[in-house]
DNA sequence: CACACCGAAACATCCGAGGTCTCTGTAGGG
DNA sequence: CCCTACAGAGACCTCGGATGTTTCGGTGTG
């Protein structure tokens, strides 16, 4: 096994066993290569790699330190990797969704504060009644986030979040097909709002289920026969469209 | 921002944009790295990230490659970040396997062949009598992947292959050896078994559901009140709980 | 046709030299 | 006494080159 690798796992390892808290300073470049036994150019590829990972937090002139190591934090690393997943493999992400997501409701509607309640209320009035795209997913964005933090499990909350950044792009899609779209996307979220702040979470998700299981079949009722335009390196998307929803 | 990490965004584009194909080779490290307008040091950095997440394969004397970029391989490396969660949160992580767990039996019940479902079997007669405590991880392990994979859905499946941590796993077996709940654990095995293989998914979903909430509540109930020992650098478990598994 | 050898290609590792940024202690002014 | 500006030290950033290791593929022999 390489050495990077294996600078890897040590530091890991000084992590795991306690030996590297959360927010701990490393010790400096070339003392920790010295310790591991390899040179500083190697070590830095190892300790970039879990920069990615979001374990290691490097700010230059200052020093490396370990992140707070937080569910969200290292789960959000996933979001990077989904971002590689091409349109075949939605359907799959978006199935996950589905399940996560009538839960994450209904514990909202059993744990959610009345001030986030409120505030998800909130969200609903600020769109206006001819929102932009952008506007509106962003809006679609932040609805399903705060539902997801009110469900109180902060891993739930990041793997919902990474779940959606690929399902965002066929939500967005969803708007040139469908003219209804954005209405119903409205009341839907505005029913599951309902059933939150009534405090009914298997209304809750039974709202969820229905929201996202309609995106699903539209989505799934697009890609089954439109087979073709499967491939095509860097193509984008073609046209814009009018609205979104999930 | 450093010009590894541009490396890295430059690449990840490379592929999305499918310049780069998974399986494709790419250039030499001298050549990518003119391209990209930086030294070999720092794109080595930017390689070593991208491999740590399974995006590239570097095979000394041969070349770097895209990886497959299969669900699978991605989440993988989610297996990676959960390692580095301590016993606090991994109440969070059990409360949304929780969750997946139970829908994934529900879709094995459906769509797993019967070869799938005698293999299934055939994995549960494997466990001895008296069987240690190795082997039983491993038969446990295999048991609940089977069903993931037959799940059909190779994003769930992976998705659960992360969250039950091959470390957080082997601790709660290790402390149910101490008790009978390894009987009480093959007996709602058999029975998640009996159910998938009579195509019966509520009643799959059912016996999933029972068979995680119990080790959910074992686990919770020995962490709650063990609140002191909650720092020291580098200790290990000093004793081991007696209960429930999964 | 099968096997062993050999050279080219590519990655692995190391080293050392500047460059740049951040923190911090210090000195000056208000 | 407090606040601000400045200079130094410490740490990471980037680069270029040199050398070792591994793998692949062509070549020659039995």
């Amino acid at each position: 096994m390489p050495v990077t690798d294996v600078a890897i796992d040590k530091i890991k390892d000084m992590i795991i066993s306690g030996e590297l808290a959360p927010g701990d300073r490393l010790p400096k470049e070339a003392e920790l290569a010295q310790r591991l036994g390899l040179s500083r150019s190697s070590l830095r590829e190892a300790v970039k790699a879990l920069c990615l990972i979001r374990v290691l937090d490097v700010r230059q002139g200052d020093g490396t330190y370990v992140t707070s190591l937080e569910p969200n934090l290292l789960l959000d690393a996933m979001t990077f990797v989904v971002d590689f997943h091409r349109d075949d493999t939605v359907l799959d992400f978006l199935a996950v969704r589905r399940i996560l997501e009538p839960a994450a409701t209904a514990l909202a509607a059993l744990h959610m504060g009345d001030e986030d309640i409120a505030e998800l209320g909130a969200l609903l009035d600020e769109l206006a009644d001819a929102p932009t795209v952008e506007a509106l997913v962003a809006n679609d964005l932040q609805f399903h986030r705060k539902i997801a933090d009110g469900s109180g499990n902060p891993v739930l909350c990041s793997l919902l979040d990474s779940l959606s950044g690929p399902t965002a792009r066929a939500r967005i899609w969803r708007g040139l097909t469908q003219e209804g779209a954005v209405a119903r996307t409205r009341e839907q979220h505005t029913a599951i709002y309902e059933a939150i702040a009534a405090r009914e979470p298997e209304l809750a998700r039974s709202w969820a289920t229905v929201h996202i299981a309609g995106v699903e079949q539209w989505l799934r009722s697009t890609l089954t026969p439109a087979e073709n335009t499967a491939e095509g390196p860097a193509e984008a998307e073609p046209e814009e469209p009018a609205a979104a929803a999930s």
